[in-house]
DNA sequence: AAGAAACCTGAACGATGATTCAAAAATAAG
DNA sequence: CTTATTTTTGAATCATCGTTCAGGTTTCTT
Protein backbone atom coordinates (compact mmCIF):
# COMPACT_ATOMS: atom_id res chain seq x y z
CA UNK A 1 0.00 0.00 0.00
CA UNK A 2 2.63 2.00 0.96
CA UNK A 3 4.27 1.70 -2.30
CA UNK A 4 0.91 3.62 -4.22
CA UNK A 5 0.66 6.32 -1.54
CA UNK A 6 4.02 7.93 -2.42
CA UNK A 7 3.23 8.16 -5.93
CA UNK A 8 -0.39 9.89 -5.60
CA UNK A 9 0.93 12.10 -2.72
CA UNK A 10 3.69 13.16 -5.66
CA UNK A 11 1.09 13.55 -8.51
CA UNK A 12 -1.15 15.73 -6.21
CA UNK A 13 1.91 18.09 -5.04
CA UNK A 14 2.90 18.18 -8.35
CA UNK A 15 0.00 19.16 -9.97
CA UNK A 16 -0.88 21.39 -7.28
CA UNK A 17 2.23 22.86 -8.69
CA UNK A 18 1.38 23.07 -11.98
CA UNK A 19 -1.67 24.90 -11.46
CA UNK A 20 0.31 27.37 -9.78
CA UNK A 21 3.33 28.39 -11.88
CA UNK A 22 1.23 28.03 -14.85
CA UNK A 23 -1.41 30.76 -13.57
CA UNK A 24 1.99 32.65 -12.70
CA UNK A 25 3.70 32.18 -16.28
CA UNK A 26 1.08 30.58 -18.64
CA UNK A 27 0.44 27.95 -20.21
CA UNK A 28 3.20 27.97 -23.15
CA UNK A 29 6.45 30.20 -21.18
CA UNK A 30 6.04 27.72 -17.86
CA UNK A 31 8.95 25.57 -18.03
CA UNK A 32 10.09 21.87 -16.12
CA UNK A 33 11.98 23.30 -14.13
CA UNK A 34 9.34 26.31 -12.93
CA UNK A 35 7.06 23.82 -12.12
CA UNK A 36 9.85 21.45 -10.27
CA UNK A 37 11.16 24.37 -7.78
CA UNK A 38 7.63 25.64 -7.61
CA UNK A 39 7.10 22.14 -5.97
CA UNK A 40 10.13 21.76 -4.29
CA UNK A 41 11.33 18.95 -6.90
CA UNK A 42 13.50 19.00 -10.23
CA UNK A 43 12.22 18.46 -13.27
CA UNK A 44 13.42 15.20 -14.33
CA UNK A 45 11.26 13.80 -11.29
CA UNK A 46 8.12 15.28 -13.27
CA UNK A 47 9.05 13.47 -16.16
CA UNK A 48 9.82 9.98 -13.92
CA UNK A 49 5.98 10.75 -12.69
CA UNK A 50 3.74 12.08 -15.82
CA UNK A 51 6.45 10.93 -18.75
CA UNK A 52 6.03 14.76 -20.68
CA UNK A 53 5.12 18.30 -20.00
CA UNK A 54 2.12 16.96 -21.64
CA UNK A 55 1.51 14.57 -20.02
CA UNK A 56 1.43 16.87 -16.95
CA UNK A 57 -0.68 18.98 -18.64
CA UNK A 58 -3.21 16.58 -19.48
CA UNK A 59 -2.88 15.11 -15.90
CA UNK A 60 -3.77 18.70 -14.25
CA UNK A 61 -6.22 19.47 -16.71
CA UNK A 62 -8.15 15.71 -15.80
CA UNK A 63 -7.97 16.80 -12.14
CA UNK A 64 -10.02 20.23 -12.75
CA UNK A 65 -12.47 18.00 -14.53
CA UNK A 66 -12.98 15.29 -11.90
CA UNK A 67 -13.52 18.13 -9.73
CA UNK A 68 -16.39 19.79 -11.70
CA UNK A 69 -17.59 16.53 -12.02
CA UNK A 70 -17.74 15.78 -8.79
CA UNK A 71 -19.36 19.34 -8.07
CA UNK A 72 -21.88 18.79 -10.78
CA UNK A 73 -22.98 15.35 -9.72
CA UNK A 74 -23.01 16.81 -5.69
CA UNK A 75 -25.64 19.61 -6.29
CA UNK A 76 -27.62 17.19 -8.85
CA UNK A 77 -28.34 15.16 -5.70
CA UNK A 78 -30.10 17.60 -4.04
CA UNK A 79 -32.21 19.43 -6.69
CA UNK A 80 -35.68 18.43 -7.55
CA UNK A 81 -37.38 20.61 -10.13
CA UNK A 82 -35.68 21.29 -13.52
CA UNK A 83 -34.91 24.47 -12.45
CA UNK A 84 -33.18 23.53 -9.27
CA UNK A 85 -30.85 21.54 -11.28
CA UNK A 86 -30.28 24.28 -13.64
CA UNK A 87 -29.14 26.25 -10.67
CA UNK A 88 -27.09 23.05 -9.90
CA UNK A 89 -25.61 23.29 -12.83
CA UNK A 90 -24.35 26.83 -12.46
CA UNK A 91 -23.63 26.16 -8.95
CA UNK A 92 -21.09 23.83 -9.79
CA UNK A 93 -18.88 26.23 -12.04
CA UNK A 94 -18.79 28.69 -9.08
CA UNK A 95 -18.38 26.30 -6.78
CA UNK A 96 -15.59 27.90 -3.59
CA UNK A 97 -13.56 24.82 -5.03
CA UNK A 98 -13.32 25.50 -8.32
CA UNK A 99 -14.24 28.94 -8.86
CA UNK A 100 -10.66 30.32 -8.10
CA UNK A 101 -8.56 32.97 -9.71
CA UNK A 102 -5.86 31.04 -10.61
CA UNK A 103 -7.84 28.23 -11.16
CA UNK A 104 -10.24 30.18 -13.63
CA UNK A 105 -6.38 31.12 -15.03
CA UNK A 106 -5.86 27.69 -16.17
CA UNK A 107 -9.00 26.50 -17.35
CA UNK A 108 -8.32 29.51 -19.44
CA UNK A 109 -4.80 28.44 -20.87
CA UNK A 110 -6.50 24.76 -21.33
CA UNK A 111 -9.10 26.34 -23.45
CA UNK A 112 -6.77 28.19 -25.74
CA UNK A 113 -4.06 25.72 -25.78
CA UNK A 114 -7.08 22.69 -26.57
CA UNK A 115 -7.29 22.86 -29.98
CA UNK A 116 -3.66 22.79 -30.65
CA UNK A 117 -3.22 19.74 -28.26
CA UNK A 118 -5.44 16.26 -29.31
CA UNK A 119 -4.84 15.08 -25.72
CA UNK A 120 -6.42 18.02 -24.35
CA UNK A 121 -8.54 18.21 -26.88
CA UNK A 122 -10.52 15.24 -26.29
CA UNK A 123 -10.64 16.12 -22.24
CA UNK A 124 -11.86 19.24 -23.95
CA UNK A 125 -14.72 18.19 -25.92
CA UNK A 126 -16.06 15.26 -23.69
CA UNK A 127 -16.61 18.15 -20.94
CA UNK A 128 -18.21 20.36 -23.13
CA UNK A 129 -20.79 17.98 -24.54
CA UNK A 130 -21.29 16.68 -21.07
CA UNK A 131 -22.50 19.80 -19.59
CA UNK A 132 -24.39 21.24 -23.01
CA UNK A 133 -26.65 18.22 -22.77
CA UNK A 134 -27.72 18.99 -19.16
CA UNK A 135 -28.30 22.15 -19.53
CA UNK A 136 -30.25 21.17 -22.52
CA UNK A 137 -32.33 18.25 -20.77
CA UNK A 138 -33.18 20.70 -17.99
CA UNK A 139 -33.90 23.56 -20.11
CA UNK A 140 -36.14 21.44 -22.18
CA UNK A 141 -38.57 21.03 -19.27
CA UNK A 142 -39.05 24.43 -18.53
CA UNK A 143 -39.12 26.36 -22.08
CA UNK A 144 -41.60 25.31 -25.53
CA UNK A 145 -38.67 23.64 -27.91
CA UNK A 146 -37.88 26.23 -30.05
CA UNK A 147 -36.61 28.51 -26.98
CA UNK A 148 -34.33 25.91 -25.96
CA UNK A 149 -31.28 26.23 -28.11
CA UNK A 150 -31.18 29.66 -27.77
CA UNK A 151 -31.15 29.66 -24.32
CA UNK A 152 -28.67 27.35 -23.42
CA UNK A 153 -26.22 28.65 -25.56
CA UNK A 154 -26.87 32.38 -23.97
CA UNK A 155 -26.17 30.50 -20.43
CA UNK A 156 -23.46 28.21 -21.67
CA UNK A 157 -21.54 31.79 -23.14
CA UNK A 158 -22.42 33.57 -19.71
CA UNK A 159 -20.53 30.49 -17.58
CA UNK A 160 -17.40 30.78 -20.27
CA UNK A 161 -17.45 34.53 -19.89
CA UNK A 162 -17.08 34.63 -16.18
CA UNK A 163 -15.18 32.32 -16.04
CA UNK A 164 -13.03 34.22 -18.33
CA UNK A 165 -13.56 37.51 -16.25
CA UNK A 166 -12.66 35.95 -13.30
CA UNK A 167 -9.08 34.52 -15.03
CA UNK A 168 -8.33 38.48 -15.25
CA UNK A 169 -9.41 39.80 -12.40
CA UNK A 170 -6.48 41.09 -10.11
CA UNK A 171 -8.31 40.78 -6.73
CA UNK A 172 -9.64 37.65 -5.59
CA UNK A 173 -13.14 36.33 -6.74
CA UNK A 174 -15.99 35.37 -4.82
CA UNK A 175 -18.02 32.35 -5.30
CA UNK A 176 -20.90 32.90 -3.59
CA UNK A 177 -21.56 36.30 -5.35
CA UNK A 178 -21.17 34.81 -8.67
CA UNK A 179 -23.43 32.10 -8.08
CA UNK A 180 -26.20 34.96 -6.84
CA UNK A 181 -25.67 36.33 -9.93
CA UNK A 182 -25.85 33.07 -12.41
CA UNK A 183 -29.06 32.44 -10.51
CA UNK A 184 -30.59 35.73 -11.77
CA UNK A 185 -29.09 35.28 -15.01
CA UNK A 186 -31.23 32.02 -15.34
CA UNK A 187 -34.09 33.41 -14.05
CA UNK A 188 -34.14 36.14 -16.48
CA UNK A 189 -33.31 33.41 -19.11
CA UNK A 190 -36.58 30.90 -18.42
CA UNK A 191 -38.49 34.32 -17.84
CA UNK B 1 4.72 58.25 -50.89
CA UNK B 2 5.47 55.26 -52.55
CA UNK B 3 8.09 54.73 -49.53
CA UNK B 4 5.53 55.15 -47.43
CA UNK B 5 2.98 52.73 -49.26
CA UNK B 6 5.09 49.56 -49.29
CA UNK B 7 5.55 49.25 -45.75
CA UNK B 8 1.84 49.61 -45.20
CA UNK B 9 1.17 46.70 -47.52
CA UNK B 10 3.71 44.71 -46.34
CA UNK B 11 2.38 45.60 -42.67
CA UNK B 12 -0.53 44.58 -43.65
CA UNK B 13 0.56 41.40 -45.67
CA UNK B 14 2.34 40.28 -42.21
CA UNK B 15 -0.98 41.20 -40.46
CA UNK B 16 -3.06 38.97 -41.89
CA UNK B 17 -0.75 35.78 -42.15
CA UNK B 18 -0.13 36.21 -38.65
CA UNK B 19 -4.00 35.76 -38.06
CA UNK B 20 -4.27 33.19 -39.88
CA UNK B 21 -0.89 31.07 -38.68
CA UNK B 22 -1.66 31.54 -34.88
CA UNK B 23 -5.35 30.42 -35.78
CA UNK B 24 -3.54 27.20 -37.11
CA UNK B 25 -1.08 26.78 -34.49
CA UNK B 26 -1.54 28.31 -31.56
CA UNK B 27 0.25 32.18 -30.51
CA UNK B 28 2.48 30.26 -28.09
CA UNK B 29 3.77 27.43 -30.60
CA UNK B 30 4.16 29.16 -33.94
CA UNK B 31 7.19 30.10 -35.25
CA UNK B 32 8.64 33.15 -37.24
CA UNK B 33 9.44 30.78 -39.82
CA UNK B 34 5.53 29.50 -40.28
CA UNK B 35 4.17 32.85 -40.43
CA UNK B 36 6.53 34.18 -42.72
CA UNK B 37 6.11 31.19 -45.06
CA UNK B 38 2.20 31.80 -44.71
CA UNK B 39 2.75 35.17 -45.64
CA UNK B 40 5.64 34.14 -48.52
CA UNK B 41 8.10 36.13 -46.93
CA UNK B 42 11.46 35.40 -45.06
CA UNK B 43 11.62 35.44 -41.12
CA UNK B 44 14.09 37.94 -41.55
CA UNK B 45 11.83 40.12 -42.86
CA UNK B 46 9.13 40.36 -40.31
CA UNK B 47 12.30 41.41 -37.98
CA UNK B 48 13.33 44.39 -40.44
CA UNK B 49 9.13 45.58 -40.01
CA UNK B 50 8.06 44.55 -36.64
CA UNK B 51 11.36 44.34 -34.54
CA UNK B 52 10.51 41.16 -32.68
CA UNK B 53 8.06 38.34 -32.49
CA UNK B 54 6.33 40.39 -29.81
CA UNK B 55 6.06 43.57 -31.94
CA UNK B 56 4.54 41.57 -34.58
CA UNK B 57 2.31 40.28 -32.11
CA UNK B 58 1.02 43.75 -30.46
CA UNK B 59 0.57 44.89 -34.40
CA UNK B 60 -1.77 42.34 -34.40
CA UNK B 61 -3.70 43.35 -31.62
CA UNK B 62 -3.54 46.79 -32.74
CA UNK B 63 -5.18 45.87 -35.89
CA UNK B 64 -8.16 44.13 -34.30
CA UNK B 65 -8.80 46.56 -32.13
CA UNK B 66 -8.64 49.39 -34.84
CA UNK B 67 -11.25 46.98 -36.88
CA UNK B 68 -13.36 46.79 -33.30
CA UNK B 69 -13.01 50.03 -33.10
CA UNK B 70 -14.19 51.21 -36.25
CA UNK B 71 -17.34 48.78 -36.14
CA UNK B 72 -18.57 50.47 -32.87
CA UNK B 73 -18.42 54.03 -34.06
CA UNK B 74 -20.16 52.69 -37.05
CA UNK B 75 -23.32 51.21 -35.29
CA UNK B 76 -23.32 54.19 -32.57
CA UNK B 77 -23.96 57.15 -35.61
CA UNK B 78 -26.71 55.64 -36.91
CA UNK B 79 -28.46 54.51 -33.07
CA UNK B 80 -30.45 56.84 -31.57
CA UNK B 81 -31.84 55.62 -28.06
CA UNK B 82 -30.12 53.65 -25.50
CA UNK B 83 -31.03 50.79 -26.25
CA UNK B 84 -30.39 50.79 -30.15
CA UNK B 85 -26.94 51.70 -29.10
CA UNK B 86 -26.54 48.93 -26.79
CA UNK B 87 -27.57 46.90 -29.50
CA UNK B 88 -24.70 48.77 -31.57
CA UNK B 89 -22.14 47.97 -29.01
CA UNK B 90 -23.34 44.05 -29.36
CA UNK B 91 -23.68 44.13 -33.58
CA UNK B 92 -20.17 45.67 -33.47
CA UNK B 93 -18.74 42.68 -31.62
CA UNK B 94 -20.52 40.67 -34.40
CA UNK B 95 -20.07 42.45 -37.31
CA UNK B 96 -19.39 40.90 -40.77
CA UNK B 97 -15.62 42.03 -40.10
CA UNK B 98 -14.53 41.00 -36.77
CA UNK B 99 -16.95 37.23 -36.06
CA UNK B 100 -15.17 35.06 -38.16
CA UNK B 101 -13.76 31.83 -36.66
CA UNK B 102 -9.80 33.12 -37.43
CA UNK B 103 -10.25 35.91 -35.53
CA UNK B 104 -12.33 34.69 -32.74
CA UNK B 105 -9.26 32.43 -32.41
CA UNK B 106 -6.66 34.83 -32.25
CA UNK B 107 -8.40 36.65 -30.05
CA UNK B 108 -8.67 33.92 -27.70
CA UNK B 109 -4.95 33.31 -28.06
CA UNK B 110 -4.51 36.81 -26.86
CA UNK B 111 -7.11 36.93 -24.28
CA UNK B 112 -4.55 34.17 -22.53
CA UNK B 113 -1.77 35.61 -23.21
CA UNK B 114 -2.15 39.01 -22.43
CA UNK B 115 -1.80 38.57 -18.62
CA UNK B 116 1.95 37.29 -19.73
CA UNK B 117 2.94 40.73 -21.60
CA UNK B 118 3.07 43.78 -20.55
CA UNK B 119 2.42 44.92 -24.16
CA UNK B 120 -0.52 43.06 -24.71
CA UNK B 121 -2.29 43.42 -21.13
CA UNK B 122 -2.15 47.11 -21.80
CA UNK B 123 -4.23 46.75 -25.08
CA UNK B 124 -6.40 44.62 -23.99
CA UNK B 125 -7.13 46.46 -20.66
CA UNK B 126 -7.59 49.52 -22.85
CA UNK B 127 -10.33 47.69 -24.65
CA UNK B 128 -11.97 46.21 -21.90
CA UNK B 129 -12.21 49.39 -20.30
CA UNK B 130 -13.73 51.51 -23.25
CA UNK B 131 -16.36 48.79 -23.79
CA UNK B 132 -17.31 48.83 -20.16
CA UNK B 133 -17.51 52.16 -20.26
CA UNK B 134 -20.19 52.04 -23.10
CA UNK B 135 -22.55 49.44 -21.72
CA UNK B 136 -22.79 50.75 -18.45
CA UNK B 137 -23.74 54.15 -19.50
CA UNK B 138 -26.37 52.76 -22.12
CA UNK B 139 -27.36 50.78 -19.16
CA UNK B 140 -27.51 53.47 -16.76
CA UNK B 141 -30.20 55.30 -18.85
CA UNK B 142 -32.65 52.37 -19.09
CA UNK B 143 -32.34 50.44 -15.72
CA UNK B 144 -32.48 51.53 -12.19
CA UNK B 145 -29.31 52.15 -10.61
CA UNK B 146 -28.95 48.78 -8.19
CA UNK B 147 -29.32 46.60 -11.58
CA UNK B 148 -26.98 48.48 -14.20
CA UNK B 149 -23.76 46.50 -12.90
CA UNK B 150 -25.26 42.81 -13.12
CA UNK B 151 -26.42 43.79 -16.21
CA UNK B 152 -23.11 44.61 -17.24
CA UNK B 153 -21.53 42.34 -16.40
CA UNK B 154 -24.19 39.30 -17.50
CA UNK B 155 -24.07 41.23 -21.01
CA UNK B 156 -20.08 41.01 -21.32
CA UNK B 157 -19.57 37.89 -19.95
CA UNK B 158 -22.12 36.78 -22.60
CA UNK B 159 -20.20 38.54 -25.50
CA UNK B 160 -17.03 37.16 -24.18
CA UNK B 161 -18.60 33.62 -24.05
CA UNK B 162 -19.74 33.77 -27.64
CA UNK B 163 -16.74 34.69 -28.69
CA UNK B 164 -14.99 32.24 -26.86
CA UNK B 165 -17.45 29.49 -28.89
CA UNK B 166 -16.73 30.81 -31.87
CA UNK B 167 -13.19 30.48 -31.72
CA UNK B 168 -13.96 26.57 -30.75
CA UNK B 169 -16.17 26.44 -33.83
CA UNK B 170 -15.01 23.70 -36.52
CA UNK B 171 -17.12 25.00 -38.91
CA UNK B 172 -18.05 28.77 -40.07
CA UNK B 173 -19.71 30.71 -37.79
CA UNK B 174 -22.64 33.33 -39.00
CA UNK B 175 -22.28 36.65 -37.83
CA UNK B 176 -26.24 37.74 -38.25
CA UNK B 177 -27.21 34.93 -36.36
CA UNK B 178 -24.62 36.18 -33.69
CA UNK B 179 -26.51 39.31 -33.79
CA UNK B 180 -30.31 38.23 -33.65
CA UNK B 181 -29.36 36.05 -30.89
CA UNK B 182 -27.68 39.07 -28.77
CA UNK B 183 -30.69 41.35 -29.35
CA UNK B 184 -32.81 38.48 -27.53
CA UNK B 185 -30.26 38.52 -24.68
CA UNK B 186 -30.26 42.02 -24.29
CA UNK B 187 -33.97 42.05 -24.62
CA UNK B 188 -34.27 39.73 -21.80
CA UNK B 189 -31.67 41.49 -19.69
CA UNK B 190 -33.86 44.72 -19.66
CA UNK B 191 -36.76 42.84 -19.05
C1' DA C 1 22.36 56.20 -66.06
C1' DA C 2 24.20 56.32 -61.51
C1' DG C 3 23.90 56.78 -56.95
C1' DA C 4 21.10 56.38 -52.84
C1' DA C 5 17.67 54.49 -50.18
C1' DA C 6 14.67 50.93 -49.08
C1' DC C 7 13.76 46.14 -49.07
C1' DC C 8 14.83 41.27 -48.58
C1' DT C 9 17.08 36.87 -47.28
C1' DG C 10 20.27 32.80 -46.24
C1' DA C 11 23.25 31.54 -43.01
C1' DA C 12 25.29 31.93 -38.57
C1' DC C 13 24.70 32.79 -33.65
C1' DG C 14 23.24 32.28 -29.12
C1' DA C 15 20.05 31.01 -25.83
C1' DT C 16 16.62 28.13 -24.07
C1' DG C 17 14.33 24.17 -22.57
C1' DA C 18 12.35 19.31 -22.86
C1' DT C 19 14.03 14.89 -22.33
C1' DT C 20 17.32 11.15 -21.25
C1' DC C 21 20.48 8.70 -18.50
C1' DA C 22 23.58 6.99 -15.25
C1' DA C 23 24.26 6.98 -10.84
C1' DA C 24 23.19 8.43 -6.02
C1' DA C 25 19.93 8.52 -2.17
C1' DA C 26 16.08 6.87 0.23
C1' DT C 27 13.02 3.29 1.41
C1' DA C 28 11.29 -1.37 1.78
C1' DA C 29 11.99 -6.37 2.15
C1' DG C 30 14.19 -10.39 3.77
C1' DC D 1 22.60 -5.77 8.20
C1' DT D 2 22.11 -6.94 3.17
C1' DT D 3 19.81 -6.78 -0.84
C1' DA D 4 16.30 -5.14 -3.89
C1' DT D 5 13.25 -1.65 -5.24
C1' DT D 6 11.72 2.84 -5.73
C1' DT D 7 12.65 7.62 -5.94
C1' DT D 8 15.49 11.61 -7.06
C1' DT D 9 18.59 14.49 -9.49
C1' DG D 10 22.77 16.81 -11.91
C1' DA D 11 24.61 16.76 -16.08
C1' DA D 12 24.62 15.72 -20.89
C1' DT D 13 21.97 15.56 -25.09
C1' DC D 14 19.38 17.12 -28.68
C1' DA D 15 16.43 20.03 -30.99
C1' DT D 16 14.21 24.39 -31.75
C1' DC D 17 13.72 29.12 -32.63
C1' DG D 18 14.27 34.24 -32.29
C1' DT D 19 17.42 37.42 -33.73
C1' DT D 20 21.37 39.41 -36.14
C1' DC D 21 24.18 40.53 -39.90
C1' DA D 22 26.50 40.94 -44.18
C1' DG D 23 25.59 41.20 -48.58
C1' DG D 24 22.40 41.11 -52.53
C1' DT D 25 18.25 42.97 -55.12
C1' DT D 26 14.85 46.21 -56.20
C1' DT D 27 12.94 50.79 -56.32
C1' DC D 28 13.33 55.63 -56.21
C1' DT D 29 15.62 60.12 -57.13
C1' DT D 30 18.10 63.26 -59.78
Amino acid sequence: MGRKRIRDIRNEELIEATIVAVHKRGYSVVTMAEIAQEAGASAASINYYFGSKEGLMEATMRHLLRKLRIAMIEGYGAAQTPKERLYAVMDANFSDALFTVPQCSIWMQFWANAPYSPRLARLHRINRTRVRSHVRAELANILPAERVETARSALQCYMDGVWLEAAQSESAVNAETARQAAHQVVDLTLS
